[in-house]
DNA sequence: TTTTTGAAAACTGTAGACAATCTGGCCGGG
DNA sequence: CCCGGCCAGATTGTCTACAGTTTTCAAAAA
């Protein structure tokens, strides 16, 4: 026991990262950065020769992924990243905001100061970013900023539910990224959260990041529409895809 | 297209299940009927002869059943039946009741006649298991209750992930299945349920479902806390388990 | 008696090989 | 010109083999 004292990093690496959890690490970076788009095709050999594996540990990444539902799988067919349709997207915001509901009146009832001031920070850097017209640091800071709230709602089951969720609905690829005259909306809605959780009223908190999502849901499904009715613009990205049909189980 | 009328069962049922994903559906069984106890180390070369497989299926259904968070791996030293500690029973608890009362909202919105009969026969049903004092009966019906309310929600995603809950919930070894004397409760509060869904009020109906969440955890909690107190009753079905240490990640 | 050590057995992690299935193009018939 | 069958290549599903790690257990030392 006593020469246990200081076990080295790479050790600690060694003895818990398997093949198989490094393999499904990388996929799943590969898949969210969208580096592998919505659509595109798996093929056991060339990316067990990409990440310099065998198929074994492969095929045990890809069964992780497809529980996860970042992938889905054809038998004889491969394996394909999922492309979420418009219906489950609104489907998770649903949940979302039942969970977010949550979240609000836990943290209304027990935020610590330390942790308001942080959550309050993260708020003052998105109106930064919204005076900046910077969609794309407002994306980053708003997830950062609802995963955070999350975690700090103390339910460690709900916290991976919920980022299990969101790399879900992450692949839904018509999320209203670009919409910067939203922008100011949604921060709006950020700093009545907060305000309604420092003051300790569990259902005006919840209420908050209930409606918060769900109006989050509403821009989607409408921006969704309106992509729909003049779909050229979003065409550029999927070239790739085109070649491989989309159907869902 | 004509061809296509009567796909038979056999010839689909060849096409979508492989191996891996029968072998995942036997293991869960095996776990969830309790032939596979919480603890117990499922031993690949063994469980392979026993099914009549090699190993690569069963590691794939093994990656599987982790992500679902029926089993969890040690590297180097095997696989092992989850048990759930009783804090995160809790956590579940929680999250359950939040996603029920959307359920509950849902329901109260849009229910249709016919489910709101079917719901009803179910409350009877349970009523009777009550009277009978078959506890067993009771949770069989209890668990098809639930289950069938988050069906007819609509939210299929919301269903798949309450299921999922449910089944993790399953392993938390201490709930309280046979506290005849609280059956009474339980079926009181699902009459009430369905009455305030058939009411169409959302927010009594979500307010009913959250609230019976909530006491059947605390209820769970108690049972938890008296049989901690004298734990000598449940030793016996312990015996199989006990060699093995329980130690989760 | 208790602890330590070390080698064998058992088991997991990974890689490679074989069989079954699917894909895509070529050819003959209509 | 179009359509359906057939063959070659490619890919997946499964099994077997080998390497590395952990566990077991008995013998030796304290």
């Amino acid at each position: 026991m006593i020469a246990t004292i200081a076990p080295h990093p790479t050790i600690t690496l060694l003895q818990t990262s398997s093949l198989t959890s490094v393999v499904q690490g990388e996929l799943e970076r590969m898949i969210l950065s969208g580096e592998l788009a919505p659509g595109a095709k798996l093929t056991e050999m060339a990316l067990a020769a990409r990440l310099g594996v065998s198929r074994g540990p492969l095929r045990e990444a890809f069964r992780m992924l497809e529980e996860a539902g970042l992938v889905r799988t054809e038998k004889n067919r491969g394996v394909f990243v999922r492309d979420i349709p418009i219906d489950e997207a609104v489907e998770i915001f649903d949940l979302r905001a039942a969970m977010d509901e949550l979240v609000g009146r836990r943290l209304a009832e027990s935020i610590k100061p330390a942790a308001l001031k942080e959550v309050r920070a993260m708020v003052d850097a998105m109106e930064l970013a919204v005076k900046a017209k910077d969609a794309h640091h407002y994306h980053l800071l708003n997830l950062k900023f609802h995963d955070r709230l999350v975690e700090l709602a103390g339910n460690s089951k709900l916290t991976a539910i919920y980022r299990k969720l969101i790399k879900e609905l992450s692949l839904f690829r018509r999320l209203n990224l670009a919409d910067g005259w939203l922008m100011p909306i949604s921060a709006g809605e950020h700093r009545q959260i907060v305000k309604a959780i420092a003051s300790g009223d569990a259902d005006a908190a919840g209420k908050a990041m209930f409606d918060h999502v769900i109006e989050s849901k509403e821009r989607t499904i409408k921006n969704n529409l309106r992509q729909g009715l003049a779909p050229a613009a979003a065409k550029v990205q999927r070239i790739e895809r085109s070649a491989h049909d989309h159907r869902q189980r």
